[in-house]
RNA sequence: CGGGGCGUAGCACAGCCUGGUAGUGCGCUCGGUUUGGGACCGAGAGGUCGGAGGUUCGAAUCCUCUCGCCCCGACCA
C-alpha cells in the first residue's frame, strides 16, 4: 500500500477517553475508532490486524480438526428457553422483539445454537467426534464496557465447540484445544499462562482460562514460584500453616464489648483476640434453586470472603449483601456484634458456610447476636452447627504454594484472552441432544465449549507489546511486515528507488508499506514507529551509494544495507518460516 | 446500579466562579522558505458551545430536565 492513498488517522496527542496503554495506541494510531461505549470500529489498519488474528484462529482451529461454520447472531428466544439461560442469564444479554412480537436476542455465545444443529443432525456414535467453530461476531450487554478493547459490547470471538460420545473422548477433544490455544498465543506473540478458573454460569466440570500478564487486566491470577500452580483468585487456594489454639473453656462466655465494630477493633481491645483468632460473620442473601435464602459465612478474623468462590460452593445464581434490617431481623444484633453460635435458634432458615481455614479451631472470640458483646471461648465445631465446609477465602500474595512444598504464591494482575470449558451433557440434555451408542440405546452428547476474543489479542499485545514511542508488533499480527520510508519524495532519484524497492519487496512475498507522503523524515518516523510495523527502510542521501538504512523495530537498531541485498535480507527477517 | 469527572472547531484544551464580540495549540487549505526524529513565516477555512426547557434586555456562562462519554466500585460466560 502506498501510505499517500492508505487511510491511516494517526494521532499527536493521547485521545482524552482514553486511560489504559492499549487503547490509547489502538486509537493514535489509527488502528480503531469509538462509535459508542463498548463499540469500536476497525478502520484499514485494525481490520488487517484481525484478519492475522483469524488467520492463525482458522490454521490452528483447522489442525485439530476443526470445521469452521458461520452461525446467525440472531436468534429466537426458544432456544435460549430450551437450555434455561434465556432466564438464567439477566442483563447481560441484548434482547427485541421481531415485528410479530416474538422474543429474539443477540448471540453472547453459541453453545444453543451448536447444539441445536447437532441434535438434529447427528444420531449415531459412528458420527462423533465433532469439532465445530466459528469466527463470529457476539454481543453483550456489559454493565461497564471499559479500557477500549478489552471489555466491549460487540467483539469478535473465535468459538468452537466439541462432541464426543463420552468423558474420555472429551479429555481428548479438550487437550487438543489446549495445545491449539498454546500455539494460537504463542504464534501471536502473547505471553500468557493457563490457569484454574470458575465455570461461573457456563456450567461444567472443568475449565482452564488463558490470562496475559498486564496491569490493565481486570482478573487476579495467583501463581507459584516454583511449580506451574496457577489459578484465577476465583478458585486459587493455598497451605494455610498450622495455627496450635490452647484449649479454651468447656462452653463460650459472653463478655461486654462496648463501642467494637470492626475485627481491627477487637483485636486492639482489652480482652479482645487477634483477628485470626477472631470468626468473622457476614450476613448475605442468595438466590438458590429461584428462592432467597438467608445465609451466614463464616472466615477467620483476617481473610477476605471471595464471592465468586462462595456464589460456586452455595450454588446460587445471585448474592446480595443482607441490609441491616434483615440483619437484626435474623440475628438480633447490629453487624459489629453478630456470631453464629446459636444462630439457628432465633433464625431456623439460616445457612452456615464456613471457611475450610476454620476446620479444628477453638478458643475463638466471634460476635454474641447481641449488640456491644463478644462470645470467647468458642470452639467452631462444638459450638457452631456449620452446614456446609468450603474454600471462600481469597488468596493473597506471600501464602505458601497448595501444590509443592517449597513455592510461594504471587498475585498479579491479567486480562483473560480464552477459556475452555468442558460442558459435560448440560447443553445436550437439556436441549435433547442425543446418540445411538453400539447398544442402540440413545445417550447425551458430551460437549465441549472454547473461546478466544479476537480483540483481546490485539489488545494484549499492545499492552505487552509497545514501548513510549508506539505500538511494537509481534511479526505475525503486524499489519504489514516492512514499511519503506522516502525521505524526501521531491528527490526523484529517491522516489524513483523507493518504487522500484517497493516492487522488488512486493515480488518476494512481503506485505509492504510504501510511505511515498509528502512529508517531512522525521514526521514519517514518528508515524512508523507509532504503527509499529517491525522492519522500516529509509531510504536517504545513502542512496547514491547504493546503501539504505534497515530499522528493527523492536531493537530500535538500524544498520546500513546495500541496496541489492535489502530484499533477501528483510525476506529472511520478517518472513523466517519460508 | 452507587460514587466521581467531563461534553466548546477534526484532536487536545482555555473561557463558565463574577452573564455582554467564542479563543489557544496541533491538524487542515493556499503561498513562500525548509527537508533524517512530530520545521518556520505569512494568509485563510472551520463552531447549532451535547440536546430541550427556563431565568434575563442579553446565556457557552445561572437554574431544571435530558442524552452521551470516561474513571472507581458493584457486576461480568
Amino acid at each position: 500500500m502506498r501510505w499517500s492513498q492508505y487511510f491511516i488517522p494517526t494521532l499527536r496527542e493521547d485521545p482524552a477517553d482514553a486511560e489504559v496503554v492499549s487503547h490509547k495506541l489502538l486509537l493514535r494510531a489509527g488502528i480503531v475508532r469509538q462509535l459508542s461505549a463498548g463499540i469500536y470500529s476497525y478502520l484499514p489498519l485494525g481490520q488487517r490486524i484481525a484478519l492475522k488474528v483469524m488467520a492463525v484462529l482458522r490454521e490452528e482451529m483447522n489442525r485439530v480438526g476443526g470445521q469452521e461454520f458461520y452461525l446467525p447472531a440472531l436468534h429466537p428466544a426458544e432456544l435460549w428457553q430450551e437450555s434455561g439461560r434465556w432466564g438464567a442469564i439477566g442483563d447481560d444479554m441484548f434482547r427485541l422483539k421481531d415485528r410479530k412480537g416474538a422474543d429474539m436476542c443477540l448471540g453472547m455465545t453459541h453453545e444453543e445454537v451448536f447444539t441445536s444443529i447437532a441434535r438434529n443432525e447427528i444420531r449415531s456414535y459412528k458420527q462423533l467426534p465433532q469439532v465445530w467453530y466459528q469466527i463470529q461476531i457476539k454481543f453483550r450487554d456489559e454493565p461497564r464496557p471499559k479500557s477500549g478493547l478489552m471489555r466491549l459490547r460487540t467483539f469478535i470471538m473465535k468459538d468452537a465447540y466439541t462432541f464426543d460420545l463420552d468423558r474420555e473422548g472429551l479429555d481428548r477433544s479438550f487437550a487438543d484445544q489446549r495445545e491449539a490455544y498454546q500455539r494460537i498465543f504463542t504464534r501471536c506473540g502473547v505471553e500468557f499462562s493457563i490457569v484454574e478458573a470458575s465455570s461461573g454460569s457456563m456450567g461444567g466440570s472443568e475449565s482452564n482460562e488463558f490470562v496475559a500478564k498486564t496491569d490493565a487486566g481486570e482478573d487476579l491470577i495467583a501463581s507459584c514460584s516454583n511449580c506451574d500452580y496457577a489459578a484465577n483468585v476465583e478458585k486459587a487456594t493455598s497451605r494455610l500453616p498450622l495455627i496450635e489454639d490452647e484449649t479454651g473453656p468447656d462452653a463460650p462466655e459472653e463478655f461486654p464489648t462496648p463501642g467494637v465494630r470492626t475485627i481491627e477493633d477487637l483485636a486492639t481491645f482489652p480482652g479482645g483476640a487477634a483477628a485470626n483468632r477472631q470468626v468473622k460473620t457476614l450476613v448475605f442473601i442468595a438466590t438458590i434453586d429461584g428462592k432467597p435464602l438467608p445465609i451466614l459465612a463464616l472466615l477467620r478474623g483476617d481473610h477476605q470472603l471471595h464471592e465468586v468462590k462462595f456464589t460456586d460452593a452455595l450454588g446460587a445464581t445471585a448474592l446480595r449483601p443482607a441490609q441491616a434490617e434483615e440483619i437484626r431481623e435474623l440475628l438480633g444484633a447490629s453487624a459489629g456484634s453478630l456470631g453464629a453460635v446459636r444462630a439457628k435458634e432465633s433464625a431456623p432458615a439460616l445457612f452456615i458456610i464456613a471457611d475450610l481455614g476454620l476446620q479444628g479451631r477453638r478458643n475463638m472470640t466471634t460476635g454474641a447476636n447481641k449488640d456491644d458483646h463478644h462470645l470467647r471461648g468458642v470452639s467452631v465445631e462444638r459450638d457452631i452447627k456449620v452446614d456446609q465446609w468450603a474454600d471462600l477465602r481469597t488468596v493473597t500474595s506471600g501464602e505458601p504454594c497448595p501444590r509443592c512444598d517449597s513455592g510461594m504464591l504471587e498475585v498479579y494482575k491479567a486480562m483473560e484472552i480464552g477459556h475452555i470449558f468442558k460442558l459435560g451433557t448440560k447443553y445436550s440434555e437439556s436441549m435433547g441432544a442425543t446418540v445411538l451408542t453400539k447398544d442402540g440405546k440413545p445417550v447425551p452428547i458430551v460437549m465441549g465449549s472454547y473461546g478466544i476474543g479476537v480483540e483481546r489479542i490485539i489488545t494484549a499485545a499492545v499492552e505487552q507489546s509497545h514501548d513510549e514511542n508506539g505500538i511494537i508488533w509481534p511479526k505475525t499480527l503486524a499489519p504489514f511486515d516492512v514499511v519503506v520510508t522516502v525521505t524526501n519524495v521531491k528527490d526523484e532519484k529517491l522516489r524513483a528507488a523507493g518504487e522500484k524497492l517497493y516492487k522488488d519487496l512486493q515480488h518476494a512475498g512481503l506485505e509492504v508499506l510504501l510511505d511515498d507522503r509528502d512529508e517531512r523524515a522525521g514526521v514519517k518516523f514518528k508515524d512508523a514507529d507509532l504503527i509499529g510495523i517491525p522492519y522500516r527502510i529509509t531510504l536517504g542521501k545513502k542512496i547514491v551509494d547504493g546503501m539504505v538504512e534497515l530499522f528493527d523495530r523492536r531493537t530500535k537498531q538500524s544498520q546500513d544495507v546495500k541496496l541489492d541485498e535489502i530484499v533477501a535480507q528483510v525476506q529472511k527477517l520478517a518472513l523466517p518460516g519460508l
